[in-house]
DNA sequence: TTCCTGATTGACCAGTTAATCAATCACTGA
DNA sequence: TCAGTGATTGATTAACTGGTCAATCAGGAA
C-alpha cells in the first residue's frame, strides 16, 4: 500500500474516531491529525479542506457497511434467508458500534448542508430499500414497497436509539427486533 | 406576558430556526440574537451561556410535541383509537416540519456531549414507549413491550428520513405507514 | 422630582481554528 | 552523485466567537 493511500486511510479513521469521541462534527483538523500521528498540514495536503476529509470518512463508513452486506448476502440462500442476512448485516459489530454510529449520526447533520453528503446517505437508503424489495416481492407481492419502507425506517430508528443509549441495545436484540417485525409483516399479507 | 418571558421565547424560537436553517448546532449566539431582533449580550443575560439556550430550545420542541399528544389523546376513545391518536400526533405539522426536525436531529447530536440533553430525549422516548404500552397491553398482552419498541423505533426512523429528504415524505403518508405497521403487529398476535 | 431596578447594548477581549506557505526531509531514477 | 519529486511540518495569519462589562435607557414607586 502506497504511503499516500495509507496516510489517507489513517486520517479518515482518525476523523471517524475523533467525531465519535467528541460526538460532534465540531472537531479540529489538528486533533484529527494528531490522532493520526501527523501534522494538520498533511491533512490539508491530502484532502484539500475539512469538508472533503469528512466526506471521505462518510464514504469509508458506508463502504464498510456495503462490504458487510455483500459478505452476508453471499452465504444466504432463498428470499427469506437473504432478508434475514440483510437485516443481520445492518447490526454487525463493525457498523453497530459506538464510534461508527456516533459518526453516522453526525453525517446526517453534515447532509443538511452538504449536497454530496446528502447524496451518499441517499444512495445508502436506496440500496437498502431496493435490496429489501428485491426479496420481499416474491413473498409479499405489491406490499413489498411499503414493507421495505417500514423495515428500513425501523433499522434507522434503532441506529438512532443506539446513538442515544448504547447500553440499552445490542446487535443481537436489534436484529431480533427487526426480524420479528419482518415476520409479522409477512404474516399479515399471507 | 412579561418582557422576560417574551424575550426568552423569542430567543428560543430564533435558536430553533437558526439551527434549522443552518442545519447545525454550529450557529453563533450573535446570529440567533440578530434573528430575534436583540443583541447577543441579551441572550447571555437571560440564558447564561450557549448550552443553556440550546437546552431551553430542546425543552420547547419537546413541550410542543407533548402538548400535541395530550390534545390528540383527549378526543380518542378506546385503546385502538388512542394508539392511532398517539401516532397521528407524532406527525402533526407543528412537529413534523423542516425546522423542528432539523433542530430535533441536532439535539440528538447535542445529547452526545450533554447529559441534560440526553436526559430530555430519554424522557421523550420513555413517555412515547409507556403511552404505547399502556394501550397495547389490553390488545396484545405480553407482546406489548416488543411492539412498542418497534413502533417507537419506526417513528424515530421516519423522522430521520424526513430530515434527509423532506420532499419524500409527508405527515399523512408517514402516519399511514406507521398505522399499517401497527395493524400488522396486532394482527400477528391475535 | 428622585431613586431604583431590570432591560439592553456597543465595545471589547482572550482564545480558537481553517487554511497557507516556505522550508526541510526522504527517496528514487538517471 | 545529483537533480527531481512527493511527503511532511512549524510557523503564521486572518477571521471568527463565546463571554464580559461598563454604561445607558425606560418605567414604576415613593
Amino acid at each position: 500500500m502506497s504511503i499516500e493511500v495509507r496516510r489517507r486511510k489513517e486520517l479518515v479513521i482518525a476523523a471517524i474516531e475523533e467525531i465519535g469521541v467528541q460526538g460532534s462534527l465540531d472537531v479540529t483538523v489538528s486533533k484529527i491529525a494528531k490522532r493520526a500521528g501527523v501534522s494538520s498540514a498533511l491533512a490539508f495536503h491530502y484532502f484539500g479542506d475539512k469538508d472533503r476529509l469528512f466526506l471521505s470518512a462518510m464514504r469509508f463508513v458506508l463502504t464498510v457497511y456495503a462490504t458487510e452486506v455483500r459478505k452476508s448476502l453471499a452465504t444466504a440462500d432463498g428470499h427469506h434467508a437473504r432478508l434475514r442476512a440483510l437485516i443481520h448485516a445492518s447490526f454487525t459489530p463493525s457498523n453497530f458500534c459506538n464510534t461508527a454510529i456516533a459518526a453516522w449520526l453526525n453525517f446526517y447533520v453534515l447532509a443538511q448542508r452538504s449536497d454530496e453528503a446528502k447524496r451518499l446517505l441517499w444512495v445508502y437508503q436506496r440500496r437498502l430499500h431496493s435490496n429489501l424489495v428485491h426479496d420481499l416481492k416474491p413473498l409479499t407481492g405489491t406490499n413489498a414497497q411499503a414493507i421495505a419502507e417500514r423495515i428500513g425506517g425501523l433499522i434507522d430508528g434503532l441506529y438512532l436509539r443506539f446513538a442515544l443509549n448504547p447500553a440499552g441495545l445490542n446487535g443481537e436484540s436489534a436484529t431480533a427486533l427487526v426480524l420479528d417485525a419482518l415476520d409479522h409483516e409477512i404474516e399479515a399479507v399471507t
